[in-house]
RNA sequence: CGGGGUGUAGCGCAGCCUGGUAGCGCAUCUGAUUUGGGAUCAGAGGGUCGAAGGUUCGAAUCCUUUCACCCCGACCA
């Protein structure tokens, strides 16, 4: 490709509201184009960095023995009613009517779809397993659009269902998955690691993500460097604590604490470490009944959750405790305890439900809320000064130097990018849509599923996030928009470079190299100041002084320092840079 | 949906407080000189100041409404 007959439209400066550094990146490179909120056109130079990441998905799905098919992204509304998702999915889903007023979805994700096909199509339990994907742009009405291509509305995904007739041939293909998904990233040049996700109520071995590391990165994961162990902080388990409560008990004080709401205030006023500190929650349990705030506080669900004031609650985690519950409003608060929030605590003299984080179980002598204005309680005791919690639980998210659940050292953190996805789905929907086969022994049985996604559009954004400068966009070699770079020196006027140029752009391109000709007429720092920007892996100059010694020069993206190649070496040169193995 | 912020030329911004009819840099176009690291000079084009309404002799500026976008919290590839 010559650049003078290809379409590169880069920018000095990004626009303002672009935040992190890809978003940045691809505006300023020309990758993409925004039309909406999440919503973007991928311009041709990142249309071609999207392709090729789409072709190693697709390579390493064939191989893993994947069928490829395309469904529709408009889906009739039935499907959804008929496997409760038309209720449950919420506004994320993106509904309209056509002109007879049927209603109709833009598909956020494919399940119905595929369980549609399958059951029409498949009887027997020798028809099994199946395995298909497709690559297609989903639409979710995100509630927050943000970061560009990260987290868009519309989206580029590879999403794969699996069919079997038994659990142990899912877990069969789950591992498959997983290989393949390693191999992917892989390929694709990432760094990246897979995490334990959380199964919601589906439960069984399995569900995965995989992230790829990155500080911007939405996720925060746990994992521990002495062993395999490794999970989203959502579901990461928090050991409870060996250490047993002080046998020593102070007496309980009241201190004037005016003014004083935040446990990080509070342990500066009082001298005192905050892991001292009991910081009290107050939430609502929303049972199905009641779920309108305030009024209902009969039995309300008025609950209060004890932590220790340097971690942090997960609610995730609660939620699988407690059920369904939101925050107390204030006026909930002043009800139940005749006390602000700031200044609450557990011990009460009315009966409070209250549960507490299994580190809460080994504090002695701690300090809490008074229930009342401007005041707290110091050397407060379990039993002596309040009855134990219902339940100790682990409510909290894991911090750095946790114990490891798996005994094995201590938990560290990072953050991550999501990019895909595994999971078990078992046979949910299989029974919803009556996806059902007859086994050896002529009885009926719904199938076992699996689900397999990857943010293809998503991967472009994480590559660049993890692979920059402050030059621009450093890209792994097998995604670049291009492999190889061409600058000459003055080609516009120089003749004999022009020749020279023409005649390596035409050797390269004949040996299958995937090379961009930078041939616009423009000063030497503007080509070098887009090449960079874009990110292409390996740059040749052709100048005067290099072509009269018949030399070439040679940097890569990544070097420090160019070097000078003999002209007639340089296929075997750049061939051997390009696959090093070869 | 809550809380905060921003809308002025393709992009980045100033002007707004204290009303007087719009400016800077980059980009674009023309010409000249340049040409191995985002050139210089001379000229040019481009904006119903997000939209609507109001106050006023006069509104980018003040008021009201509305829309869009961004940031912080609940979702997910």
């Amino acid at each position: 490709m010559r650049s003078s007959q290809f379409f590169l439209s880069t920018l000095k400066e990004a626009p303002s509201d672009a935040e992190i550094v890809s978003h940045r990146l691809m505006l300023r490179a020309g990758l993409i184009k925004r039309l909406a909120g999440g919503v973007y056109t991928w311009m041709p130079l990142g249309l071609r960095v999207l392709r090729k990441v789409e072709k190693i998905v697709r390579e390493e799905m064939e191989r893993a023995g994947a069928i490829e098919l395309l469904m529709p992204a408009v889906q009739p509304a039935e499907l959804w009613q008929e496997s409760g998702r038309w209720e449950k999915y919420g506004p994320e889903l993106l509904r309209f009517k056509d002109r007879h007023q049927r209603d109709f979805v833009i598909g956020p994700t494919h399940e119905e779809v595929i369980t549609d096909i399958v059951r029409k199509d498949v009887k027997s339990h020798r028809q099994l397993p199946l395995h298909f994907y497709q690559i297609q742009n989903k639409f979710r009405d995100e509630i927050r659009p943000r970061f560009g291509v990260m987290r868009g509305r519309e989206f580029l995904m590879k999403d794969a269902y699996s069919f079997h007739a038994n659990f142990e041939d899912l877990e069969r293909e789950y591992q498959n998955m997983y290989a393949t998904y390693s191999r992917i990233f892989t390929r694709l040049g990432l760094k990246f690691r897979a995490v334990a996700a959380d199964t919601g109520s589906i439960g069984g071995t399995g569900s995965h993500e995989f992230h790829v590391l990155a500080d911007s990165g939405e996720d925060a994961l746990a994992y521990c460097p002495n062993s395999d162990y490794a999970a989203n902080v959502e579901l990461a388990v928090a050991i409870p604590p060996a250490s047993a409560r002080s046998s020593v008990q102070k007496p309980m004080r009241r201190i004037d604490t005016p003014k004083i709401k935040s446990c990080e205030d509070l342990a500066q006023f009082l001298g005192v470490a905050l892991n001292s500190i009991i910081k009290t929650i107050a939430i609502v349990r929303e049972t199905s009944e009641h779920d309108e705030p305030a009024e209902a506080l009969t039995d309300s669900g008025f609950t209060l959750l004890l932590l220790r004031a340097d971690h942090q609650l997960n609610e995730i985690k609660a939620q699988k405790v407690l059920g369904k519950f939101r925050f107390a409003h204030e006026s909930e608060i002043i009800a139940a305890l005749a006390c602000p929030a700031g200044y609450i605590g557990p011990v009460t003299n009315n009966s409070v439900v209250v549960f507490a984080d299994h580190a809460v179980a080994a504090m002695s002598n701690f300090v809490c809320g008074a229930n009342e204005q401007d005041a707290h309680l110091c050397d407060v005791n379990f039993v002596r000064d309040l009855s134990e919690p219902v339940l100790f639980a682990d409510l909290r998210n894991v911090v750095a130097q946790d114990p490891s659940p798996d005994g094995q050292g201590h938990l560290e953190l990072c953050r991550g990018i999501e990019v895909g996805h595994i999971f078990q789905l078992r046979t949910q929907y299989a029974k919803a849509l009556k996806c059902t086969f007859l086994d050896e022994r002529g009885e009926t049985q719904a199938m076992e599923m699996g689900c397999y996604g990857i943010g293809v559009s998503r991967i472009v954004g994480a590559a660049i996030e993890q692979n920059n400068d402050e030059r621009g966009i450093l890209f792994p070699p097998s995604i670049a928009p291009f492999e190889v770079c061409i600058v000459p020196m003055n080609y516009a006027k120089n003749k004999e470079i022009q020749l020279a140029t023409d005649a390596l752009y035409a050797e390269l391109k004949a040996s299958g190299i995937d090379v961009l000709l930078d041939d616009r007429n423009e000063r030497a720092g503007v080509l070098f100041a887009d090449m960079e920007l874009i990110g292409i892996p390996h740059r040749l100059v052709i100048g005067e002084r290099g072509l009269a010694a018949g030399m070439l020069e040679y940097k890569a993206r990544n070097a420090e320092n160019a070097e000078m190649v003999a002209r007639g070496d340089i296929l075997s040169f750049l061939k051997d840079k390009l696959c090093p193995s070869a």
